[in-house]
DNA sequence: CAACATTGTCATCAT
DNA sequence: AAATGATGACAATGT
């Protein structure tokens, strides 16, 4: 995120806040690249095969051992370095952009070249995490191969050392083979080979995140038998992503919007969390610095990185479970993640990389060492190669978008520096702001649209948080029911999705100046449905908090709306608060940053409306600031542990007279925010205050009720929907029968027709055999009763059925001889 | 005013 | 042990 402003780290009650630029390494290492390019102070120079490359020698140190030793170890300006004879110019070339750039071009031809290079040179980067991975993909002819994931194949590498590289070696004739190439290049969707390393190549329902089938895993490859694949490798519900997560909405968030997108999940077991799960790079070897993630097409590495954060075997990462706002804002960081390498725009560049075998490789570490660290500087134990965040990322791109991106370094970064440009840090990279109508006119229709883009986010691919949407669709019905203005609801939405294409053309504009073009619209929406799906569980208390509290806070307090309405300027007393909030607001989502206006006018005036406080009653409401708030989804779904649900502030009087008993307790914060913060964030809260037994007993009397008027509405309408459902089946059942009693009338009446036919065969067969009747039926009793032929629609048994085919063949074979013997 | 629907709340159980 | 969700039951309120 570009903007972060975090106080875990603070002693709660002091308002000390961090900003955090993650767009400012960035800026660093684009400017230092650029700097190379003009030979801008510059003080080295690396002699390949006769060919002199300028560079900064720190730049070169930080990347590579051997720079680092030999600059280190020359102290004066003016250093020229002349590289081995093994270290050729089309080897070098690339590494050094990708110091540069944190992207490594590189092409079937010279990737052998560059890996030799890395490795005389100790690129740490590159070396075992790229290559590694990398290398068995373009030499292995088999498809299999390619579904393994970048953990795992790390993980393997550990268990069968030197497999890896010694079949690239013996192997090197498949090098040729294109099908390698494009694998690594491309989106792996429609490909027979998976490009990512943390998926199998198949695409999953888009539905259930699973697929029908899953190919076996290359025989080296041992998910059942790593130590990192447990069940919640295979199951989404996993207690230990859910803990990691902290909740499973975020999971969910974090799952969902693929789906959303067409984007096919893949997953290692047919179910997306194994996918993600597997996709941890780090973990499987203890941290990034043994093997970052050397991801293949954007897709899916932002599949797997964005879910990576919320793995428990996260490497360093997994230590801060628990520090909850730093997994939101990492899982947000992520997010970024996702919406990159998502859209056409790449897609297309993706097929002309294609064609080209030409593959590029973002590090990133370089990412992460560029600046997106916002995680590792809360987490001072993290070191360059653990930090966790950024190096889950290791998408890989074509060429083409590294030299148009002129933030090349780090994707997520600038993506990420885009929203916080957009903030105010640099216009000139920024993401077109919503218009202001989208304020007016987003209203209630936009929050609800909004909320929808993170429901179906937070639900899609996943079981659990499929019924959760259709709670949330049941809720709906329920607002549609209570005439809740559906219609101009819809018209919100259909002025929404005129803005967000408004947006986007304009936003394509900008985004060209900007070297931002990467980014489709596409993208674009989906970091606006990432952000606000994720932020919305992320952050449900901070809005809640925001406005909540005025409803609580009398006049005296809305005059000083100031210090109410902003939490930055809160009472001392909620300074702990203000760093809730600061830690999980939409200040810290790089996507809210440019979005949150528009749904946060929505969300307020829903919790406006759901609280009986209009505008009217809010004076302060509409000035204060809009980055200091975020979305609060009043959601009836459930399943979440009550983390990321905000109240559904139904109760007008309930609520008015919750509050007036909270200001006759002298309660230091407002019925909104008891309602509204998430379990722990509640928790805290209790802690942070000093309250009396009455105080503590009203306001967990007043928790309990709201959550269980929301259980009850659940309830109740799930009630509903099951009686709903039963009358469906009732009627099919209805229906089903309906076509049974016909088919039986159908059946008798064949069966009537069948009775006369035999009994006429049976008395031509007396005639010709000169037999009477008596004798014939003697025989033919055995089979045909005489009773069922008196009363052939009598239901025949099963039994009387199985006696009469005999006697109808009987009787077939008869008259088919008769010809012969007339 | 009765009948019905809706909603909030409580009690209880399970997780 | 505490918190939470689900659900049956009851009461208040609205239609």
């Amino acid at each position: 995120m570009s903007i972060s402003m975090s106080s875990l780290e603070s002693p709660p009650r002091s308002s000390v806040f961090t900003f955090e630029s993650s767009v400012h390494s960035c800026h660093v290492l684009r400017c230092l690249d650029d700097q190379r390019r003009r030979d801008l102070l510059c003080d080295i120079t690396v002699v390949v095969e006769g060919r002199s490359f300028r560079a900064h020698r720190s730049v070169l140190a930080s990347c590579s051992k051997y720079f680092t030793h030999r600059a280190s170890s020359h102290a004066g300006p003016g250093l020229v370095i002349t590289l081995p004879q093994e270290v050729t110019v089309s080897g070098f070339e690339p590494l050094l952009q990708f110091v540069y750039t944190s992207k490594l071009l590189f092409s079937k031809d010279n990737v052998m070249e560059i890996r030799h290079c890395a490795s005389i040179l100790g690129f740490r980067d590159l070396d075992s995490a790229c290559f590694d991975f990398l290398l068995p993909k373009f030499f292995s002819s088999s498809s299999a191969s390619f579904q393994r994931m970048t953990c795992c194949k790390t993980r393997c590498r550990r268990q069968s050392p030197g497999s890896e590289l010694s079949d690239i070696d013996t192997n090197k004739d498949v090098l040729d083979d294109d099908k390698g190439v494009r694998v690594v290049s491309d989106s792996p969707v429609e490909q027979d080979v998976g490009g990512a390393p943390c998926q199998s190549s198949q695409p999953t329902n888009s539905v259930t995140g699973c697929k029908s089938e899953t190919p076996a895993p290359p025989p080296e490859v041992n998910f059942q038998s790593d130590t990192q694949t447990d069940d919640s490798l295979r199951c989404p519900k996993s207690c230990k992503f859910q803990l990691a997560c902290g909740k499973d909405s975020v999971c969910l968030d974090v799952c969902i919007p693929e789906t959303t997108l067409d984007s096919p999940v893949f997953t290692e077991e047919g179910c997306p969390l194994p996918q993600s799960r597997s996709c941890l790079p780090c973990s499987s070897s203890g941290g990034c610095k043994e093997g970052p993630a050397v991801e293949i097409s954007g897709e899916n590495s932002s599949h797997c990185s964005q879910t990576q954060t919320n793995q428990p075997g996260h490497g360093e990462v997994e230590e801060r479970v628990g520090e909850e706002d730093g997994e939101k804002r990492e899982a947000a960081e992520e997010n970024v993640d996702k919406y990159e390498g998502v859209g056409e725009v790449e897609e297309r560049r993706r097929e002309a990389e294609k064609a080209s075998g030409v593959c590029c490789l973002r590090s990133p570490l370089m990412e992460v060492s560029s600046g997106r660290t916002v995680s590792c500087e809360q987490s001072p134990g993290l070191d360059e190669g653990t930090v966790g965040t950024a190096s889950h990322r290791c998408p890989l791109e074509e060429p083409g978008l590294g030299h148009q991106s002129p933030g090349g370094v780090g994707e997520g970064g600038c993506v990420l520096g885009g929203r916080g440009h957009r903030e105010g840090l640099d216009p000139a990279v920024s993401i077109p702001s919503q218009p202001k109508t989208e304020q007016e006119q987003g209203g209630r229709g936009e929050g609800e649209e909004e909320r929808r883009e993170m429901d179906r986010g937070r639900g899609e691919g996943e079981e659990e948080r499929r019924e959760m949407d259709r709670g949330e669709e049941e809720r709906r019905e329920m607002d549609r029911g209570r005439g809740q203005g559906e219609e101009e609801r819809r018209e919100m939405d259909r002025g929404e999705e005129e803005r967000r294409e408004m947006d986007r053309d304009r936003g394509e504009e900008e985004r060209r100046e900007s070297g931002w073009e990467e980014r489709s619209s596409m993208e674009r929406e989906v970091a606006e449905h990432l952000a606000h799906g994720l932020w919305s569980d992320l952050s449900s208390p901070p809005p809640s908090l925001l406005q909540d509290s005025l409803p609580e806070t009398g006049p005296e307090n809305i005059q000083g709306s100031s210090s109410t309405l902003n939490p930055r300027s809160m009472s001392p007393k909620l300074d702990w608060l203000n760093q809730l909030y600061l830690t999980s607001s939409t200040g810290d989502c790089p996507f809210l940053h440019g979005l949150d206006r528009g749904m946060d006018s929505g969300t307020d005036r829903e919790m406006d409306r759901g609280t009986g406080l209009g505008d009217a009653q809010l004076p302060g409401c509409e000035g204060s600031s809009q980055s200091e708030k975020s979305p609060c989804v009043s959601s009836l779904t459930s399943g979440d542990d009550g983390d990321s649900d905000c109240f559904d502030m139904e109760g007008d009087s309930e609520s008015c007279s919750y509050s007036q008993k909270a200001r006759e307790l002298q309660l230091p914060f407002s019925v909104g925010q008891i309602l509204a913060l998430s379990r722990n964030d509640f928790q805290l809260m209790l802690r942070h205050q000093t309250l009396t037994r009455e105080q503590l007993d009203f306001v967990h009397d007043v928790r309990r009720r709201s959550k269980n008027r929301s259980a009850a509405q659940r309830c109740r309408k799930r009630k509903l929907d099951c009686i709903h459902n039963l009358e469906c089946e009732i009627d099919k059942l209805r229906t089903e029968k309906d076509h049974l009693m016909t088919e039986r009338t159908n059946l008798i009446q064949m069966k009537l027709k069948t009775w006369q036919s035999v009994s006429e065969l049976c008395q031509r067969a007396c005639s010709e055999s000169a037999l009477s009747p008596k004798q014939l039926q003697v025989p033919a009793s055995a089979y045909c009763p005489l009773s069922a032929l008196i009363s052939p629609t009598h239901p025949a048994s099963p039994r009387l059925e199985r006696r009469l085919q005999p006697l109808a063949s009987l009787s077939a074979s008869s008259s088919a001889s008769e010809p012969r013997e007339s």
